[in-house]
DNA sequence: CGTAATCGTCGACACGTGTCGACAACATAC
DNA sequence: GTATGTTGTCGACACGTGTCGACGATTACG
């Protein structure tokens, strides 16, 4: 394998010269860079990036806690790990996997004493995170996906619950709906979930009044049978709603199968808004769901560029950023009957 | 940070003795690798990665393809990744993953040339794989989560199609069903699901003969539509059938709900079963489908350990495994009606 | 007791790169 | 003309580890 010195001699320059050709860390020639670059290629040359790691060159890896599969069939995980993934190619970065295991903790801050790692991305972060702790304490530079209440002073990407809401709550008013339902989760103890769905709860009684829109929380958990029973509480109850909207998936999908199940037709007796979803991505769901969707993609390539950022510090950047992803606007939403 | 000097110098030996207390590579005196180890305790000394891959030590890296998203609901590649990674971690490796670009390959070729990365993990095969070729070709260790037809001498795991064939038609034969009906996919161009979709057909195939079973094979597509399509077409049907087994989910998915709407009752007017599905693993169906999981952790798993023993070539090792996943009943089959 | 083999340890070197200081050549300012 | 940068290049060294050869100490064996 052709080495620095190969070049060198090639391009009948010094090794470092070869170096500085490459990484512009000081100035060359015009001509005498290109030299070097034609033996670059000729050689096939790439740098020995052990190398450069020891002798004190930054490393380009990054570190990404692998969520444990928590059982549900979001492919909202897959889609976080892409968009670190391709962000973290695009900037030249590699990805290094680490189940997400206690012990995991202490190897990556060991990994970063040995120089192969720059950051780390965390996601599922819980309150009180370890994790968090550990990476703070150690002074190793982490961005999350995902924040917890305690995550003021952090870098995080998270979604932008109040737009999410503000943009749900407009869409329903803009089709003439007055009274509403939410289908809401119970809290799930020492979960990323239980943030996701209070803020999202939280934000949607906000945007709900804000827009005059008078909604209906109902409480379940995120499962088909709970869809169903929200359907039948929802509809042996006196003054009925126009429009429903789903916080969970499951609970959702099994709001419109009783729906369905039922005869009522959406959206023309009643519509039906998912947050939070990947519903829509697939044909799972009939009518297809009006949705705002996870940007899920964008929130994992989000978090690793503020994390490279951070790592070259070029100059003041962003370190928190709320995405709330579009509105797609299906069939499952309408205008409200008269 | 700890060097191997200053473990060497609180322990009072060497600098190599410390090495070979560390890697055995030479016999040390009990006595002294104690204070060896007890000096790298205090120290929290935990070797430089990057200067060992240089100074010649064998890199505990592999690099993962990670795949595209295709775009349906599935959390197997979730699973398969997972699984390659805790297999990588007991074994103190590390994952590198790459996304699936054509231009990773030849960056993986650069990086194994680099000294970083000791193996490759293939996944989401296709025939005529450029991969498959590029790493043959470069002599860079690979196995595969998958195989196409030619992929006889090639390291890889993938499902025992036949036996879960002979585990679904012995489990439905069991249980008194003598005509069935097998829900397929059509042919899809130059993706991994051709050989998949073809293998289990053929298998099937095999395997209903037999055990003396009837089965008429139906060609679709893999969305909830066509499972409605299938319920339809076969019951309008003269001479009917007493269980489905289904090729995939959403079919299935469709299949099983279609049949509710109709008002027949699974299990008792036909009972239905899932291969190579994840379906059982939520609750989005129902009643919960019986089937036969794809064990994709225990894939990833294995494929990395294949991976490594190639690597450690301590001696003749297993080159490829077929996993064929257990038989998990559940409601959705029963006895057939008389 | 003498010789050979083995054990346990040490010192030295190589691995390939980043980068600092030095320095010649050259441009700029007065 | 001299004094003062600026540009372009080189040589040298450090980074921390794996491992080879050497060598004294110990053991085995006749």
């Amino acid at each position: 394998m052709a080495t620095r010195a190969d070049v060198a001699k090639l391009a009948e320059v010094s090794a470092s010269t070869v170096s500085y050709a490459l990484n512009g860390k000081r100035s060359i020639k015009a001509e005498t860079r290109e030299r070097v670059l034609d033996a670059v290629e000729k050689l096939n040359y790439s740098p020995h990036i052990a190398a450069g790691v020891l002798a004190g060159g930054k490393p380009k890896s990054v570190a990404l806690i692998f969520p444990s599969y928590g059982g549900n069939f979001s492919s909202l995980h897959l889609d976080y790990v892409q968009g670190v993934i391709d962000g973290a190619k695009s900037r030249n970065y590699h990805v290094i996997v680490w189940p997400q295991e206690e012990v995991s903790t202490q190897e990556i801050v060991q990994f970063k004493k040995s120089g192969l790692i720059a950051g780390v991305i965390l996601m599922e972060i819980m309150e009180n995170d370890k994790r968090v702790k550990a990476f703070a304490k150690e002074k190793i530079p982490f961005v999350m996906i995902g924040r917890t209440n305690s995550s003021k002073t952090l870098k995080y990407v998270d979604r932008d619950f109040e737009k999410v809401a503000e943009i749900a709550a407009e869409h329903l008013v803009s089709l003439g709906h007055k009274k509403i339902a939410v289908l809401t989760q119970k809290r799930m103890v020492e979960s990323t979930v239980i943030s996701v769905d209070e803020r999202f709860t939280q934000a949607v009684k906000k945007y709900t009044e804000k827009f005059g829109l008078a909604a209906d929380f109902l409480v379940g958990d995120n499962s088909i049978a709970s869809g169903g029973s929200f359907f039948v509480e929802l509809f042996k109850r006196p003054k009925k709603v126009s429009a429903v909207i789903g916080l969970t998936d499951l609970a959702t999908l099994g709001f419109v199968n009783a729906a369905r199940a039922a005869g009522i037709s959406i959206p023309s007796e009643i519509s039906v808004l998912g947050l939070n979803t990947q519903l829509g991505q697939i044909d799972l769901i009939s009518p297809a769901l009006t949705s705002v969707y996870v940007p899920a993609k964008e929130m994992g390539n989000s978090a690793v560029n503020i994390l490279i950022d951070e790592l070259n510090e070029e100059s003041v950047h962003i370190t928190q950023q709320l995405l709330a992803g579009h509105l797609v606007v299906a069939k499952s939403t309408g205008q409200a009957p008269k």
